[in-house]
RNA sequence: GCCGUUGUAGCUCAACUGGUAGAGCAACUGACUUGUAAUCAGUAGGUUGGGGGUUCAAGUCCUCUCGACGGCACCA
């Protein structure tokens, strides 16, 4: 008898069991027929030769879906690996792994010989070879101990690991494309001809399985799309990113340097000291109006307060150490113990709480070297940290104000944000019911509040679970910035306390949290945010004047002064240049507001406005000018 | 930390298989007195990241080391 199959508009049909997929997506019509490439059966990816046996959902996938996208990325991942094996060699070869990732895909290989880019030219002609050849790509399906056989005789080591690690009994299904054969779930196109567009890019290590203590393999990343133009179109994009990258924007706006004297530690430049004063005063002005008190503490102080806070024992590879007259000292990775030392100044009431301290505070971690990259992972960093004491009742409603206020900000800046839920570590302190209840704590602000989140177990803090803001860079990649974390122990720890309304003493709990996360990391992906043209408010140079000749320098200098005294940030170009030219500088140094001064303008008391990306906007009285402008910087804040 | 790549003037980059470094911009000097993205001419600028080695000869080859870059691992 037939089998009833519902398809995705909410049909369903009567089919004669063992029909194929891509028979019924041709009895469907033949435009679908022709872009189908698998099939979803009841949610999962099959092949779009396998038969429907027993009544089921099927959704037929197309090439252009993010599922058909997926699909024709890991056959090119596989054409990649026959390439490999045909050009080296089946005994130089090991392969490992070769999955679709986020735009495109990669293979792990064990090979002797380093690959290099020129290495890549060739396997992307052997891939163009085997495409040209048009291997059907057919499915089979073998026991374990054939496949271990098979893998065996290959001296495919890697396979044969990744097959010890599967089941007894289970049943493996393996791809073959002309003389290649490899192990993989599936599913696959149905033929090598249909890859149109792929690019390798490039070689990089990779741990097999990720893990440090085994081999390393070399990793050939690569992408494919449909079509050419969209391949195109994506390799533009990351080259925008490259172009939008902080580290040569830093360099070319003067913001900020490394030196070797100092890796993974940045300089400052005045003008990027211009940028992180705007973004702390922004943060401090709306912390004082959440009641915030801010404080400074140490940069270094007693190794002892680090044992007794657990960073010793969790944290103290990332710690930098010095010692002084027999005394040993750590440089503060964070901020915690010395608002602990703070806390405890005093005692509290349980009418005071929340008690909310913040600092801009300068912590060093000692990062691995191969980790360092420009702004966005250093070795030392001011965090705009805060520490809020709050009673246990007082828990979630204190976090839904600091996700208020984490996304007041990022939405100022333009940002969009994820966020996750991070939960204990394996190396982590404290009882698993108070990780419970902290977990709970937070599940239940962020359920509450409605938003998406991602959960991320085992990545919380030491002492406690947190609620993480990721933001995406020009290239894509996710930072955390923002960060909210709960926690029990470091109150035990410092034996915290409060008196409460019974006269007793209680525990009081700690809230951990930052905004901007890491002023150097939120800098850096403003930078490619913005490409190096922030918003007035945040310009380094806010406004440049451009005499037209020496002739009206007085006149420049006069507007400047009264720039200047209405608090913007201003510079004079004097140099005996063409205006052209020093437009032209003007411009690439992505200056807000330029304006021109000759003849004209000395002569009525104004100023010849131009807009960065807007171009000249006509003359305008001095006072207008300066109206206007302030008028647009405080409407930030 | 690991794998790979890489380091030449302030910046961006040249220098064939080894034959002892060159351009543009910037800087400086002078001329031009300039109206919205580069005026012309001249001058100066480098122990080729650092140490060691091979060689008659090293920017180029080997080696150690430092930094950077692409990933991996790490990321409280």
């Amino acid at each position: 008898m037939g089998i009833q199959v519902s398809l995705l508009g909410g049909d369903v049909r009567e089919f004669e069991r063992g029909t194929t997929i891509e028979e019924v997506a041709a009895m469907i019509s033949t435009g679908l027929r022709k872009n189908a490439i698998a099939g979803k059966v009841n949610g999962k990816l099959v092949d779009l030769q396998s038969e429907l046996v027993q009544d089921c959902e099927l959704e037929i996938v197309v090439l252009d879906s993010k599922d058909g996208l997926d699909i024709y990325r890991h056959s090119t991942a596989h054409v990649m690996g026959q390439a490999i094996v045909r050009i080296y060699g089946q005994e130089a070869v090991k392969l490992g792994i070769g999955p679709v990732i986020q735009d495109g895909f990669y293979y792990d290989i064990d090979i002797e010989k380093p690959l290099s880019t020129d290495d890549l030219a060739n396997i992307e002609q052997e891939m163009q070879r085997i495409i040209k050849e048009n291997f059907s790509i057919v499915r089979s399906v073998v026991s374990r101990a054939d496949a271990v056989e098979m893998f065996s005789m290959l001296n495919e080591n890697l396979k044969l690991e990744i097959i010890q690690d599967l089941p007894e009994d289970a049943n493996l299904s393996l791809y073959s494309q002309g003389e290649f054969t490899d192990l993989c779930r599936g599913p696959h196109l149905p033929s090598t001809g249909l890859i149109k567009a792929f690019k390798l890019q490039s070689v990089a290590g990779a741990y097999w399985r990720g893990d440090s203590k085994n081999k390393m393999l070399q990793r050939i990343y690569g992408t494919a799309f449909p079509k050419k133009s969209q391949l195109d179109e994506h390799l533009a994009m990351l080259e925008e990113a490259l172009r939008r990258d902080h580290r040569k924007l830093g360099k070319e706006l003067e913001l900020f340097m490394f030196s070797e004297e100092a890796p993974g530690m940045p300089f400052y430049l005045p003008k990027g000291m211009v940028l992180r004063n705007e973004l702390e005063d922004f943060a401090r002005g709306l912390q004082v109006k959440l009641d915030y008190d801010e404080v400074k503490t140490p940069l270094m102080m007693n190794q002892r307060l680090w044992e007794q806070s657990g960073h010793w024992d969790h944290y103290k590879e990332n710690m930098y150490f010095t010692e002084v007259d027999e005394t040993k000292y750590a440089l503060k990775p964070m901020n915690c113990p010395g608002h602990m030392l703070v806390y405890k100044n005093s005692l509290h009431s349980y009418r005071e709480l929340p008690i909310r301290i913040s600092e801009f505070g300068q912590v060093h971690r000692h990062e691995f070297s191969g980790a360092l990259s420009g702004m966005t992972r250093v070795r030392t960093f001011c965090q705009d940290d805060a520490h809020i004491f709050v009673r246990t009742d007082q828990i979630e409603d204190e976090i839904e104000r600091v996700i208020a206020l984490i996304d007041h900000v990022y939405q100022v800046f333009g940002f969009e944000y994820s966020i996750e839920l991070s939960t204990r570590p394996e190396d982590s302190l404290g009882s698993a019911e108070l990780w419970e209840q902290a977990e709970n704590a937070l599940q239940n602000v962020l359920d509450h509040r409605g938003v998406e989140y991602r959960l991320n177990p085992g990545d919380g803090a030491f002492y406690g679970p947190k609620i993480d803001f990721h933001i995406r860079d020009a290239l894509k990649r996710s930072w955390q910035c923002a960060t909210i974390q709960l926690d029990f122990q470091m109150p035990e720890k410092f034996d915290l306390n409060y008196i409460g309304e019974d006269n007793q003493k209680h525990r009081p709990v700690v809230i951990h949290r930052a905004v901007y996360g890491a002023i150097e990391r939120f800098m850096g992906i403003l930078i490619e945010h913005y490409a190096g043209a922030f918003p007035t408010w945040l310009s380094p140079v806010q406004v440049k004047i451009l005499p037209v000749s020496e002739n009206y320098i007085d006149y420049a200098l006069q507007v400047k002064k009264s720039l200047e005294d209405a608090g913007i940030r201003v510079e004079v170009d004097i140099r005996n240049e063409k205006l052209g030219y020093k437009m032209r500088e003007a411009q690439m140094e992505k200056v807000p507001y330029t304006l021109v001064l000759g003849e004209n303008e000395k002569s009525a008391n104004a100023v010849a406005v131009r807009k960065r990306g807007e171009g000249d906007q006509g003359s305008q009285s001095v006072g207008d000018f300066i109206a206007c402008l302030k008028e647009e910087i405080e409407a930030i804040k």
